[in-house]
DNA sequence: CATGAATGAGAGTTCATTCAT
DNA sequence: GATGAATGAACTCTCATTCAT
């Protein structure tokens, strides 16, 4: 596949992000792609042959360079709770996002294709914060910035709130202030205060 | 619309629900619920105009009664610490439930359906949840059973958590084990231990 | 078929030719007129098989009684100008009435059944109107109110224009002047004036 | 769309042409078009969305160029009263015709579909008609061909009355010698002899 | 590579008609 | 007589997918 295929195929999957992110995943069919796109119907064919594909395609774009965000965080910042709360915020720019949001879309993908263990991005994605929390929190404790009995267990439920969080904000809806609530009651627990 | 009409409306749900909790929501299509209750297409019109409205009519069924569960179990067991063991019991259950679990079809209900406000029926279970549980722990703190400086925001901690489960079971697999260690997480910082 | 019986259908033909006025014949379903008459769809069947039976039972009604318009308006006036306005005064509010006019409904039952020549209620009906033109033109020609040569003719025209002009009104529109006028054009075509 | 799909559109209102033909207007169904077509269903709906959006090429088509008609008649003809004798048995022929007389389908589509006036192409060349008429009784009257003390009044009764002959035609039936008559009458009050 | 016309399967929906009550 | 639930045929319309150009 030629330089130039390579490009078409990175305007077909950021078109198609589009319509993921407004349409959700099963409601998304090829017709609405190609229309996106302006190309022919045939000339999708080329590059993807439906939408699951299409959409794993535009999964893994989505994740790749994700991973990981809470260990630039650690490089870039000097105490852990500054780390900690520049995390927890990221998380909360994306749990309210309102344009360009393809969670929905992603939860959808997941109901009905539960990948092999190992393929599948967003619990990988989960996996790692979870590690990386875990890190954090065990550093912010020995620096005497954090007081946790158990650096895994907190770091899992930090990780499981976000979660609660970010499908709440699909379904039932969420406030700015509902998440900056959560986010005073994590740091709490942590022995910490928000400014 | 007699009895006997009233009868076949819940035989229709009945069968239906399966078949939302097999194949989620927007997959589903008229022709699978009438093979599903083995009647004719234009019987099912009868009853219900689309899968949307049979979808609903499932929806608010499966919450009618169900929003006093924790009521219930505060009714009927003696320490508020038993209390919150007992809904946090039934939450795992469901969480892990593989058979007639609808989890899925509904928050892809709610993706594509954002109902008004007071319509949710999963917002107002939600709200419950979160004012049954505030009060509960309120009343563990001044039994001194629980340790607790701000009940309304553990509350909600809890209930988020549990959300997050709930849909992380529905997408990147929660282990039985897994479970148990956010519920221990949880009554450890209420100050309790489970045995 | 007992009184109450009878009564039904007369019931039934007035609520369906209401529905025939509206919408036509072709358009015109076993359905509308059930819900028209507020009684089962069952019940229906018990006095009437099909759309076009009832079509026929209300065209038949409606054309009873009708036939001798231009008789009676003989007996009743005096000279035969008198009685020729009178005539197409009548085809004036037949063919510029907006509600309760069946007429296309009638076009359209004819168009895809031909009834036998002598089933057909409107050619009955239009060749005893020319019958009675005739009379009324000799009767006029006789007591020189009117000129004409030849007054077959001129009633088979006369009566050929007031099907053009109910036609057009269901087509393309018809105005109150336009009836005039050709009412006009007629009655100077016999060498008479209307004031 | 490129030639051939023009050359397609053409092929598909030839053949629905024939079916309009044949069975009127409403009882049309995109499946009857498809089965004289011998295309398939999808493949119909790449060139017309519905039978009305079909209908309405057809018609336009239909009457595309015809309005000239009595115009061309003017220019090949020596004598006013030879255009008009060309002219009525032209008529003639349409009313009469068996096969291939779309005249009950436009009915039966202007009945439920009044155009805005100017969008009725059967309104435009009804006028068309009365004005070219018209015009050609004046010259006759110029000319000494003809004697007429109004041309527009005798110009707008010759129309209707071939409306009411075409309408009859499809109604209550109507004679080759009844057509003939009406002519002779026509050219009578025209003061001219059909020989 | 790219196009877009064409196919045909299948979903949604409506109604004429029947029949047990 | 009267009801209205139930059936199933028929119709509209949309798309995934193919293929000649």
């Amino acid at each position: 596949m030629g330089d130039k295929s390579v490009q078409k195929k990175k305007y077909i999957m950021e078109k198609a992000r589009n319509v993921f992110c407004r349409n959700g995943y099963r409601a998304v069919t090829m017709k609405d792609i190609v229309e996106a796109c302006d190309i022919s119907r045939g000339g999708l064919y080329l590059y993807f042959s439906n939408t699951k594909e299409l959409f794993e395609a535009v999964l893994a774009e989505e994740y790749a360079g994700e991973e990981a965000v809470l260990e630039k965080a650690r490089a870039a910042h000097a105490t852990p709770g500054e780390v900690m709360l520049v995390y927890l915020d990221e998380q909360k720019k994306r749990i309210l996002r309102k344009k360009d949001n393809i969670t929905a879309a992603i939860y959808e993908y997941l109901f009905e294709n539960k990948p092999a263990k190992n393929d599948n991005p967003v619990k990988k994605l989960f996996q790692e914060n979870v590690t990386a929390l875990e890190k954090l929190i065990a550093d912010g404790v020995e620096q005497e910035w954090m007081v946790c009995e158990d650096a895994a267990e907190a770091a899992r439920n930090i990780a499981y709130t976000m979660e609660g969080l970010k499908i709440s904000a699909q379904t039932i809806g969420v406030t700015a202030e509902a998440v900056d609530r959560e986010i005073e009651y994590i740091m709490g627990t942590l022995g910490m205060v928000v400014k």
